[in-house]
DNA sequence: CCACGGTGATAACCGATGGTTATGACGATC
DNA sequence: GATCGTCATAACCATCGGTTATCACCGTGG
């Protein structure tokens, strides 16, 4: 029989093991230090296993603490997504929808433009916008944080969800000011090909291998510069020369701050910007709601 | 400020919602019904959400409850990963070491004649064998629950591993007995690559793509018939006639126990069946020392 | 050499939690 | 309409998780 844990403790014993230091601990947790120190040595004792080295000069893990750290970080994620997931189960009960999107959909007011649609059909609906991180594709579709989300195709597990088109722009490609390249008004693909690339984190699976172009390389293998989870990483990235990428036309005024171009290129299809949902809540009113106010802006445009 | 939760509480939930009964689940988990039924309602009070709709002739989850399923299973999951490494933290530290495997090692008393050696170096030394699912290829050693374990090559995260080879065996394919394959005593692997195959599960990366000869097929993706996970599923799928599948030489006894053949293939590179180990953990004695044995062993037969 | 900061551990205390048994409310069944 | 089986509630009690106050220990510095 296994035994169980309160996930606070994994918490606390997370916040020792990173401060390796216990009353710099308890004031990062907002608890005494007493009852921090009682709640490790419980922990230890439950697992039968010393975790931590206490000495006067300092903290250090044990083998065991070792061991219990990736384990600790994994549940208290899996807490975190739950914890996610009910907020938006949460919200949905009182009638908010929440919108998920990887980066902004920006694009010239079309979320305010989708808004008013949307509140015409709703007007007590509320929404709620979640920026979500570039780890997740789904923006929060794949584990409940979000319900409809703006996200890029292709997503893994496609016939999970339904979409509906946003915007087809084609891609761009990104250069440092001084890139031989940026010269040209317009390059080939073959002649970036070779170039180092940023890359999605491997997490983003399918979407990756697309905005790396995988398929119009037929076969051989990209490099891959950095990888970059975020649109300021990838700003900084491009700036200190670390790899080139593409980007969508619509994107494009979000990296091109200065000392950064973008150039049309030939040779590489348009990406797909699309309004996501699960398909098992295509019966949500709110979420049919919103996709027809997006569906009618889309349209409009 | 994210809520905790104790993982009992998870587990309560998980209960209930898998038995759809108060009471049933209960007894499952060896608490009152009251105490069930208190904790439930805790848990949903604490999220600020409804996860069950309760009625007399049973009980069904919310779309809340449903969204927090899979987060519970796999908060639990994790934790019973942590609780693995834990027990073998503790067995290490009185002098336990923990042998994973994945499939009984057997190949006429190895695993005897690792032991004798291995005690004679540490008489004091106890070994625990664990028998690990075929989902890990690394048989524990991946998540801590294992110290060395017998796996086949390719590991994923090759470099994280040391090893040292046991066994360097042809791989042969198992048939069911009236495949007309089976009436030749040899078979080129060229006409077995458009059979169905049956194949480890996806999160056995490489060696999954091992085991489907994915090398020898020249870019042609295999069909996969089923997945197996293990002795039992493999023998079952392949008199159920579900596809065929690669084993070691010395794995065809547990194979071949009736209604099912193996033959030479033609083709194929050999199998190669490792002792590994963590690199962090090279410096620890008992590793080192049945690390040591394996060696002997191995090198005497 | 001895007082002093700073560490984590311990003690005494108290409300909340998580369990028990006994009992209640309610709908389905016969 | 009595009865059965469901989950909820009540009363009770030990343990848990937190508090404040204090201790034991160790390196440092007059």
């Amino acid at each position: 029989m296994t035994i169980d844990v309160h996930v606070r403790d994994l918490r606390y014993f997370l916040a020792v093991a990173e401060e390796l230091h216990f009353t710099r601990a308890a004031e990062r947790l907002y608890v005494s230090q007493p009852a921090l120190s009682k709640q490790i040595r419980a922990l230890e004792r439950q697992l039968g296993v010393e975790l931590l080295l206490r000495d006067p000069r300092g903290v250090l893990l044990t083998e065991a603490g070792e061991a219990l750290l990736p384990h600790a970080r994994q549940v208290l994620a899996a807490w975190a997504a739950a914890d996610r997931a009910m907020a938006t189960a949460r919200a949905a009960g009182r009638g908010t929808l929440v919108v998920g999107m990887s980066t902004s959909p920006g694009r010239g007011g079309l979320l305010p433009a989708i808004r008013s649609r949307f509140t015409a059909a709703h007007p007590e609906a509320v929404v709620r916008l979640r920026q979500m991180g570039w780890q997740d594709p789904t923006a929060g579709l794949a584990d409940g944080g979000t319900e409809v989300a703006f996200v890029w195709l292709p997503l893994p597990d496609e016939e999970r969800y339904g979409w509906t088109v946003v915007a087809e722009e084609p891609r761009l490609v990104a250069l440092p000011e001084g890139h031989p390249l940026a010269a040209r008004a317009e390059v080939d693909f073959a002649d970036l090909a070779d170039e180092p690339f940023l890359a999605l984190p491997p997490s983003s699976g399918p979407l990756r291998d697309f905005w790396l172009a995988l398929d119009e390389r037929g076969g051989r293998p990209p490099r891959v510069g950095a990888e970059i989870a975020g649109t300021e990483e990838t700003y900084e990235a491009l700036v200190a020369g670390l790899g080139i990428c593409l980007v969508a036309a619509g994107n494009a005024p979000l990296i091109t701050l200065g000392g950064v171009v973008t150039r049309p290129v030939r040779g590489i299809g348009p990406s797909r910007y699309v309004l996501a949902w699960r398909k098992e809540d295509e019966g949500r009113p709110l979420v049919r709601g919103y996709a027809e106010a997006c569906r009618w802006v889309a349209r409009a445009a």
